[in-house]
This record gives structure tokens, C-alpha cells and sequence, in this order.
DNA sequence: ACAATGTATGAGCACTTGTTCAGATATTAG
DNA sequence: CTAATATCTGAACAAGTGCTCATACATTGT
């Protein structure tokens, strides 16, 4: 993965003429004040993983229907099926996916399973998404 | 893709018995009135589709390192390689993406191509997933 | 003219994802 | 007990994704 041509990885760099701290990688840099603020936050880059895992449950119209269904209220997952068009497996699959990255969460009551939306910040980020597209 | 448990096609119920407006499919459901709204709701089901495409542009680690490096102000391809840690090629491959989903726009000077978020909800996005993916 | 530089693009490949199918688990009804 | 219902789960396959490589395009410098 670390190939020849990243220009990320000071690995690669010759260390005898290596430009000490003023050249990063072999290419031209000109904002290089703000290269070396984004790499210093990319220290903590698991974070980054993690946020990119939450959009990517969110990368689905299936799951986004679901979501959008659970903005009027929980919902079994019998119901969502219904809303969302796909079998119930291929629901609960979703649910689970979903539940691992705390965007859902569930109450079971005898047979069924209420879901609900976990938290503010989900459909705070399916509106403003929305009102992306819109623009 | 219609397949015979698929729960909210309507299509596969036979004409003869069908419970008229009371059942919208074979299976049990709960809160009816919700998924009545819901699918009603999905009738511009394109609209989840654009939402999906957005958010599968924010569900990459690569290209979320990219929006917050843009976060600090106007980059170049060669400095967004430099931060994100991946070749320029691939850079320029996430930014034609970024640009056709309209999550960032380009001045071109000279030979130089100067990227920038696109707009305010970009950023709220981002924030406000890093919240949740925080807390 | 030519070479160098910054960026864009197409092809190809390893890897991931969304769905269905088949079956498992758990709870309720008879 | 068995049957029915609601949900969950693993396997498997088609379709999609992210990267690199090679190359093309566009602009600047000699």
C-alpha cells in the first residue's frame, strides 16, 4: 500500500539530501502551513476512520429511507420493511449495521423489536444532508 | 431484484383478496400510519438516492482527511496529496467525485487548481458527524 | 521548438458491499 | 408438545469502490 509514488511517506525520501523540516514530501507544497496543521491533526486519523464508517451506513437509500422513517416515531422491524422495500433480512442486516455504529437503537418487547433513532446528531446530519441535495 | 418475500411490492399480492387500503403487504404491521407516511414520503425516493450518493462521498477516510484539510482554507492538488497521504492521482480522482457531488468547487490559476468546500452544510456535516462519532 | 511541472483521466485489480437464500433462535398460541 | 410468528444470522454472489499505473492535457520556462 505504501507504494512508490505516495507522497505522503517521508520513507522514501533519500535521507542524505533530505531537506530537513521544510519539504514533507517531493512535491511542491504551497500552503504548507496549512499541510502541516492537517497532517498533525491526521495523527489521531483512527477518528477519521470511525467518522467514515458512520457516512458509510449512511451511504445507502435503503438505510436512509429507514432513518427517515424512524424520524416519525420507533418502528418495528416488520414496519420498516415496509417503508423501506427490501425483505425483512435484508433489514435486519441493516439494523445491525446500523446499531453497531450507534445510529439506531432498539427495545424489545415480547416478539418485537422497536427501533428508534439513538441520538440528535443523526438526524441532524440526515437534514442538513438533505438540504445539501435541495440547494 | 423484486424477489417473492419482498415484503413492499404490492404487485406480487393477488388482485382477488386483497384487503383493499387496510394491508399495504403480507406482514404484520404495527404502526401502520407511520409506514403509510413513510411510504408516501419514499414516493420522491430519488431524492435518498442523491442523499446516499452524498453521504458515500463522506464515507471515505481518505476524502474525509481532504474536507478537513479544506476546512483550513484553499488547497492545491499536490498539498491535499500531502495531507491525505495518497497520490496526486488519486487525489484528483476524490476531487472530480467531491466536485460532482458539488462538496467542493475549483479556481484554476495558471497551472494551479485551487480546491475549497463547496458550501456551509459541508462543514456542518462533518462537524456534526465527528460529534457523534465522539461522544 | 522542447522540457518540466501540475493536474486530469482511463484501465485494471484487490477488496468491499447489498441483497437473497436458507436456516437458527426466541416467544406466543393451541 | 407442535405450529406460527418476529427477528436474527451466516454463506454466497453480483455489483461497486479505492488504489496504482500509465498516459494525456495544459501551462510555464528555456
Amino acid at each position: 500500500m505504501i507504494g512508490t509514488t505516495s507522497p505522503a511517506d517521508p520513507i522514501s525520501a533519500p535521507e542524505t539530501d533530505h531537506v530537513s523540516d521544510d519539504a514533507l514530501c517531493d512535491l511542491t507544497l504551497v500552503h504548507e502551513d496549512r499541510v502541516r496543521a492537517a497532517r498533525a491533526a491526521r495523527a489521531d486519523g483512527s477518528e477519521m476512520e470511525a467518522l467514515a464508517e458512520t457516512f458509510q451506513v449512511l451511504a445507502s437509500p435503503t438505510r436512509l429511507r429507514l432513518i427517515e422513517a424512524l424520524t416519525r416515531g420507533e418502528m418495528c422491524v416488520c414496519d420498516l420493511a415496509a417503508v423501506s422495500g427490501v425483505s425483512q433480512s435484508a433489514v435486519s442486516h441493516h439494523l445491525r449495521m446500523m446499531r453497531a455504529l450507534r445510529l439506531v437503537r432498539y427495545r424489545k418487547e415480547s416478539r418485537m423489536a422497536y427501533y428508534r433513532l439513538d441520538d440528535a446528531h443523526i438526524e441532524a446530519v440526515f437534514r442538513t444532508g438533505l438540504e445539501h441535495v435541495r440547494e
